[in-house]
DNA sequence: GTCGTGATAGCCT
DNA sequence: GGCTATCACGACG
């Protein structure tokens, strides 16, 4: 059962959290590889310093303009891909960036997708990570994300409580840099590896759980 | 465990 | 030419 365009068709804030115990689908050669969401970003609008829209409409963000339900995946850094999910209305760009997953179904061919990943949490546990082990690449822009190749199933496994922090890397994004944007599963060892993580130790921003 | 750093290419002024 | 919604590895100790 995969999600319908009606799930994103709503603020990335929203979004992002209920993607939180999701389940993205990755079919490779007739091989499911399939993972829970247990983090996402939510990139909120043009307004948004951190959302690449915010930069204009170009070819790489074009298919943030577009209707939702559907992938925008970049490259980032030259090296790797990030995997994201357009949301909200056709002609407002914004979108929701699947940070990490924890792997339900391939594991072994998502390990070998990934060779430098030593323990199973390593597999998943990033947005580059995640596309390596999933194969997911820029062939996939515009994919619909209710398609044959890759979707995201109706299946909310339970994520624990959900906690909330500022957004990853995002240092320049001015007021918007510590903006409670990134959603994850408290305590979920496929988290990416962040001090956010653990409850800003050293001044931090506040982290705040909720129940859903 | 934490910290620093290099890799690498597409994007946009 | 400068920057980037990252990752892996080596140096610590």
């Amino acid at each position: 059962m995969r999600l319908p365009k009606s799930f994103y068709a709503r603020s990335s804030t929203e979004v992002a959290r209920d993607l939180i115990g999701m389940v993205v689908v990755r079919k490779l050669d007739g091989e499911r590889l399939a993972g829970k969401i247990v983090e996402t970003e939510a990139y909120v609008g043009p307004h948004d310093l951190a959302c690449h829209a915010s930069k204009g409409r170009t070819r790489r963000t074009e298919v943030m303009f577009g209707p939702p339900g559907y992938a925008y995946v970049f490259m980032i850094y030259g090296v790797y891909n990030c995997l994201n999910a357009v949301t909200e209305r056709k002609g407002y760009p914004a979108a929701v960036l699947i940070r990490a997953i924890e792997p339900i179904d391939g594991v072994e061919r998502m390990r070998r997708l990934r060779p430098r990943a030593g323990r199973e949490v390593d597999i998943g546990s990033g947005p580059g990570k995640l596309c390596q082990a999933m194969a997911i690449d820029r062939s996939l822009n515009a994919a619909n994300l209710a398609g044959p190749d890759i979707w995201i199933e109706d299946r909310r496994l339970d994520p624990g409580r959900i906690a909330v922090s500022p957004r990853i890397g995002v240092d320049y994004a001015g007021e918007f840099t510590d903006k409670p944007w990134r959603f994850f599963a408290a305590g979920n060892a496929h988290v990416s590896r962040h001090r956010l993580n653990s409850g800003g130790k050293g001044g931090g921003s506040p982290i705040v759980l909720t129940v859903v």
